[in-house]
DNA sequence: CGAATTTAGTTTGCCGGATGAATTTATCCC
DNA sequence: GGGATAAATTCATCCGGCAAACTAAATTCG
């Protein structure tokens, strides 16, 4: 009998899954919620009977994913509701980065607090990388093993790198700012005991940060989201999901080419090319080897190298985000790093070019904003992203945790 | 008492809603497959249990979705499988266009074979928006009302056109190679009674027409199309779905900028001022009014100019589309419309744009293959755009079927 | 102050629908 | 003609959401 390969069967509905799904559904409802909700409130706002929604909080109380606070006082007539929120210090996600300038970690639990952190500060371009996840790992193992032993549950663990990530197979293809080339970053990364249990999900620096500025956001925003560290990364948000393409290979606005003639190679055209960390210092006659800081105090004196260093700049990544709005209907675009400190000097111009640009501007005009999701996003975006797997299917993930 | 708005209720499971989503898994099922199921091989491949599926394809059977092929004369031991396939002539998806130099309706069953086919070729620029509309409703009535006669019902109709529509609120905001701007569509098409039952939903002519590519290639493939007609429209597909944007505005592939100093806009760096047909012909020497046929005429003569234009556009195309590849992460490039034609002409230089500037092209070769829908496709994407409706819920669409 | 009112949460019986085992149907093979 | 084999149907079971009744705990009103 050629019985065909089972397909998707994940859209069938069953009345085994239909419980493991109202789960996530009510505990999404929890976490995701403003302010803490009743029993009754979910019941309403999710449109399911008040004893089904019960009886599932009372699962997930007992399973330490939720806790009961104390009843408010209202003025209301009637029996006070029992406000419900995420537990805190049960469930912990961790994110972890490595950039050319820094690498650390951070550790939240559903509420969103900062279960712990640490990050070093160091030039890491051209250092080995298995000695610097070495060094990853060492700041890690302590925060795992620190959380297990007081009864944390792990999620999972994320790594944000600057380059390209198969997150399909696993390797880091290139990280062209680091100089690493097809890295085997779990591996090296697992033969540490503690993370062995916990493999990092790798993944880009950009989509991670990117994660942690929709989180910030709240209510399923849609935005591209850019990030300017050394290279320039990006990320597609919509409704305030990460939009991750095959290969988790999207968002690489760096390689937009908007000046396809300006040098012998194409690529002499892209924006990271153009309006990169190195060539704006470059451009604004700074040395190679001068932090941001420097550039930013040229431009609050004025000094006509580097304002103009900015201006073209920021004309390229606005004629870029143009393209990406064009291709994607994105109506918002997020400015992080680097463009985040520069936002007051680059905002205009890219704003102008967008407007300019983007073809249904004159009907949906278009946001530029800065991003607000704290320093080194990256690591928050990845602890985020442990924490989704067990958002996204509760029951499951509680099965699993023997 | 403060009750939360009902969020997103859509993803809750409940039991009445389980038998109407499995009876849309099992419709599928059969529409998608590449030969007729039985009700057992189903149930195998969707992973529900015979018992399910015999009673969900008893349904489909009664509403005269899906029909039982005579059974198949297998080798085999046991009891002949009876072989399932889309009912035939039985419902109908309706799509409609208005091009630059073309009108025409045509409508699909679910098993694909065209019910009626009418196009008319006329040069509509600048024509008036509302006399085209007429026109093409006078074209389209008669098929409605003939197809109901007949007892086909018409699931919907779609309509097609080369400009900006705003899927959320209907108008069309603009059409340049039309000369259109804020034309209510919809208001004039269901004026015409037979159409008012059924008005269009209106979409971008490349959106469609990449549906229909989608469905030609079968299997949920993901790919970047791009639509050459006067104008450069585009669409990205994801596992066979148009990825629809906020406003179904994405896949602007033409507005994208690669060469933003050449004129004194940005925009007269963008892909359509310099691939678009008017482009090429003129640097092709061609007059502005020449048709496509006489450019692949001087192609074949070896005309230098004429090579030199379709040259210049390729080039164009293959930096535009790398965008495309290194933000949304797709994997291939299809070629339709005129692009479609100068297949065997552009091929090579747009292959060789992609793999020099697509970052992830070493690990992950992208292909470029030539649209294969054949002739019309945003009319045939436009009908299966209306049967999509019924099979993603049919539950729900015979219930509507009063 | 006590009864009525109001809202939150729990208990209970019901019901729809998926399930798997048993049964029937239809063919092939010896 | 009698197994063997596979497809399709029948049927009892079970799971989980649901509505209604009920309990709990507050405010309001007489």
């Amino acid at each position: 009998m050629p019985t065909p390969e089972p397909r998707d069967p994940s859209r069938v509905a069953r009345q085994a899954q239909m419980r493991d799904q109202n789960l996530g559904v009510v505990l999404r409802g929890i976490v995701d919620a403003d302010e803490p909700l009743s029993r009754a409130q979910l019941a309403a706002s999710e449109d399911l009977a008040r004893a089904t929604v019960s009886g599932l909080v009372d699962h997930l109380i007992e399973a330490r994913l939720v806790r009961e606070l104390d009843p408010a006082q209202t003025q209301r007539a009637g029996r006070p509701a029992v406000p419900l929120a995420p537990a805190r210090g049960t469930v912990a996600g961790i994110g972890m980065e490595v950039n050319v300038d820094y690498l650390g970690v951070r550790a939240l639990d559903l509420a969103g607090d900062v279960l712990a952190e640490h990050v070093e500060l160091d030039d890491l371009r051209g250092v080995d990388a298995a000695q610097v996840l070495d060094r990853l790992a060492a700041l890690a193992e302590p925060v795992i093993e620190d959380l297990s032993s007081r009864g944390v549950r792990v999620a999972g663990t994320a790594l944000a790198l600057p380059g390209l990530v198969d997150r399909v197979t696993g390797p880091l293809r290139i990280a062209p700012n680091l100089g690493w080339r097809d890295v085997d970053v779990v591996g090296v990364v697992s033969a540490h005991p503690a993370l062995a249990a916990f493999p990092p999900r790798v993944a880009n620096e950009a989509n991670l940060a990117a994660r942690a500025e929709a989180h910030a956001r709240r209510g399923s925003p849609s935005f591209a989201y850019v990030s300017g560290e050394v290279g320039i990364g990006g990320a597609i948000v919509l409704d305030g999901e990460i939009f991750p393409g095959r290969h988790g290979w999207s968002g690489e606005i760096g390689h937009i080419v908007i000046d396809a003639f300006r040098g012998p190679r194409a690529s002499d055209g892209s924006l990271e090319a153009l309006a990169g960390q190195d060539a704006m210092l470059r451009t604004a006659g700074l040395p190679p080897t001068a932090r941001l800081d420097a550039l930013l105090d040229a431009l609050t004196v004025g000094e006509p190298r580097a304002t103009a260093a900015v201006a073209q700049a920021a004309r390229a990544l606005g004629v870029a985000l143009a393209s990406v709005a064009n291709v994607v209907d994105v109506g918002e675009v997020v400015l992080g790093g680097t463009f985040g400190q520069l936002f007051d000097h680059v905002h205009d111009e890219v704003s102008a070019r967008l407007d300019e640009l983007v073809i249904f501007a004159p009907w949906s005009p278009l946001t530029v904003s800065p991003a607000r999701a704290g320093q080194y996003p990256a690591m928050t975006g990845g602890a985020l992203a442990s924490l989704a797997r067990v958002l996204a299917d509760p029951a499951e993930w509680l099965r699993a945790q023997t």
